[in-house]
DNA sequence: AAGCGCGATGTCACTCGCTGACATCACAGT
DNA sequence: ACTGTGATGTCAGCGAGTGACATCGCGCTT
């Protein structure tokens, strides 16, 4: 039971307030502190003041709590896509919803790269990250879908913003100044055009 | 012990030669039968007349067993970049590689679609194929900054590479004829210019 | 106000992937 | 014959993840 059940002479509820949230956090400090592999679930969770059983049931796996954020994510850049103007051209419609993303990841500068750099410590994240950013593109690629566009273009479009998505912010994680990454992803966009071209 | 180490009278050595291979086999096998997640690696090794050790000693995990090509191929992609003559654009030095990779699947045709229908039956597949093909693409980022290529341009190259790979190899496979795939992949890459054109 | 069902959590037992340490033993070379 | 080596086996153990069942405040019903 522990910390999580203490229990005030007031009318507290049975549980402390907010489990999955201090499960995230408590994840998150000890990768930091300890890096991914060297964390134990049974230790998160006690520092959560819960138990390993209850993890599992706020996530899915020991890799899931990083990524708990890419459900919203994937439901704006649909969301983007989706109310594009009409005649919007497919690559338009995804790079808008790119540059949006970048914009978010932006406004949490800091918490995105320490977050990017747990990930990129480890193989097992990197691969979740990779699944989850097909799982963004094989949304997009829906939307476009839903906007009448046809394969192979809508998937092509979906790809080609993923692409940029990565490497714009791959660099822009890796810069130590304040760079603009929806203006990078913007650049990057007419670097795709240009290099296709070729 | 059993049957790995089976000896004739004739000289026949310790052990039953080509344990990978037999783990390979055995692995596919069963994977095909019952489902990776169904299969444990005791049986894995079990059919292949070895243990569950000597499976870890040949494969760093479960999942690998399935990749173990990828090293060549990924060899196959870079030599194929490296080697594009003097003054080839990056986008054209890429689908070189591209589709000669295709050429490779088509003609193992039918073992290309029962492990593609493996992986895709998985989540964990799915996510160790993601990361093959991102270090491929990294690879043949890398091989393209040899040529003088320099980044974001390399990287993008490369990404619009496998997205064109993993895009029409998905056709493809999925498809029940003997559709061309190299020619699918260069249809693709025209088709890419057209969308980034957008 | 007493009773009751529910939901969040805990407890326990278990499977399986994976690893380190050490043993075995045919074969090759000396 | 002697010995080193490489491929394999054996064993013990950790940690992720799961299923089944227990606990117990809270809030609704009556």
């Amino acid at each position: 039971m522990s910390v999580a059940a203490i229990k005030y002479d007031s009318g507290v509820s049975r549980w402390e307030p907010n489990a999955r949230g201090r499960l995230e956090r408590a994840a998150m400090d000890l990768y930091v502190e300890r890096g991914f592999e060297q964390t134990t679930v049974a230790e998160i969770a006690s520092r959560a003041g819960l138990t390993e059983r209850t993890f599992f049931r706020y996530f899915s796996d020991k890799r899931e709590v990083l990524f708990y954020g890419a459900a919203s994510l994937q439901e704006l850049l649909v969301t983007t896509v989706t109310d594009a103007p009409a005649g919007t051209s497919p690559i338009s419609a995804v790079a808008g919803a790119i540059e949006i993303a970048g914009a978010l990841f932006q406004e949490r500068r800091d918490g995105s790269r320490t977050r990017q750099a747990v990930i990129e410590a480890n193989a097992e994240l990197k691969e979740r990250e990779l699944i989850k950013l097909a799982a963004l593109a094989a949304a997009m690629a829906e939307a476009l879908r839903g906007r009448g566009v046809k394969d192979p273009i809508a998937s092509l479009a979906a790809e080609a913003g993923i692409a940029v998505l990565k490497i714009s912010f791959e660099e822009w994680v890796s810069l130590s100044g304040d760079d603009d990454l929806p203006l990078r992803m913007r650049a990057a966009f007419a670097d795709l055009r240009a290099v296709t071209a070729g």
